[in-house]
DNA sequence: TCTGGGGTCCTAGGACCC
DNA sequence: TCTGGGGTCCTAGGACCC
């Protein structure tokens, strides 16, 4: 693998910051931006808010209970994504490759540079002149040591770290701290003793292998050693749509439940005929009260997003499974976008000439 | 204080075909 | 009466990410 530099920009408190160029009056207090629903949870808090403990995913209530004076904001997508696209524009008019990760993050290949940082300070430099917004920056060999340090140098960062310095500077950080570690991979390896960076970083490669599988042993080993090769790449066209809503209170009434699952198809169908494509896949997921997630899917012959052929589906399927439980989640789904397989032998030769 | 919504990828097992 | 090996497609669940 040759030499590369990789940057990950992430904007500090993105949906937050967007709510205080717009309420400048706000600035300096705790802001929390969420839904109303007594379900929601947190999507951004200022860093005002997060010194209470407050963090992203952290239901509602929580956060009001931990902030009894934080401000509650409804979050305003469109808002979001048109200072998102004014930020990207910006990065992308500077660097060609660019590979965006959401609406507030991007992995940047800028090794073609002959001088990557000072272009990176400008481009930071711009995005907040024109914007408004503040770019956090993470520069390193691959993407894993980019997005470590943006991550743990934010809000703000502007740092650059080989791989031997990341192996080093984060050796007594949580496992947790390494993406692609999740909360069940952080348990189990904790299990083995492996608490930090550093633990997995001794940790028996065999042992991991025994336990986690081939893959999955063998690329956790390397990711605490900040090996990393994946490509900055543009992602390509979605795999799959889908629509889900969770219901204030619990629904155990089905009737409500599938004219629920009706109005999640239209919606769902609707989308896919504005963006042009059709899924062979048609899927429906289900939460019950008590946590458990069950999905049943089906497979028809033609690519639709009808919602005159999706729904009849999704009600089949639905009433297939009949929950015996109240329900707290329902959602539609289609994916297998592409073109069907070809037909098989058997099936072309039973086909009219 | 109970835990959103939209995605991706991986695994395991079964059906079916050659 | 017992029994191959490989490949593809599909379903269901789970982990993870933003």
């Amino acid at each position: 693998m040759p030499r590369r530099v990789i940057a990950h920009c992430d904007i500090d408190a993105f949906y937050a910051s967007v709510e205080l160029l717009r309420h400048p009056e706000l600035k300096g207090k705790p802001l929390v931006v969420a839904h109303s629903g007594p379900r929601s949870v947190v999507t951004t808090a200022s860093y005002e808010a997060r010194t209470f403990g407050i963090d992203s995913a952290m239901p509602a209530a929580r956060a009001r209970a931990l902030c009894p004076d934080a401000i509650f904001i409804e979050p305003d997508h469109k808002a979001y994504r048109e200072k998102s696209t004014e930020v990207w524009d910006l990065v992308r008019a500077r660097v060609p490759v660019v590979q965006q990760v959401g609406i507030d993050e991007a992995y940047l290949d800028v090794t073609a540079f002959e001088k990557p940082l000072p272009v990176l300070r400008e481009l930071v430099a711009e995005v907040h002149d024109r914007t408004g917004m503040f770019v956090s920056v993470g520069v390193g060999p691959s993407r894993l040591v980019a997005k470590t340090v943006s991550g743990s140098f934010k809000p703000r960062a502007f740092k650059a770290l080989s791989r031997e310095q990341a192996c080093e500077l984060f050796a007594d950080r949580p496992t947790r701290l390494l993406q692609g570690v999740g909360p069940k991979t952080a348990e189990r390896l904790a299990a083995f003793g492996a608490h930090t960076v550093g633990d997995l970083q001794r940790m028996d490669e065999e042992l991991l292998i025994e336990h986690f599988g081939d893959n999955w042993g063998t690329y956790i080993k390397a990711r605490a050693w900040f090996h990393d090769d994946s490509p900055v790449a543009a992602p390509g066209p979605a795999k799959s749509r889908s629509n889900e809503t969770t219901f204030p209170a619990d629904v155990d009434d089905h009737g409500q439940l599938e004219a629920t699952l009706a109005r999640l198809t239209e919606e769902l169908c609707a989308q896919l005929q504005r963006k042009d494509v059709a899924g062979r896949n048609i899927a429906i997921k289900v939460r019950l009260d008590d946590w458990t997630t069950v999905t049943r899917a089906r497979t028809i012959g033609e690519r639709t997003n009808d919602p005159g052929v999706v729904l009849p589906v999704v009600l089949d399927l639905f009433r297939g499974y009949a929950p015996a439980r109240p329900v707290r989640l329902l959602g539609v789904r289609l994916a297998a976008f592409e073109e069907p397989p070809a037909r098989s032998r058997a099936s072309q030769m039973a086909l009219p000439v």
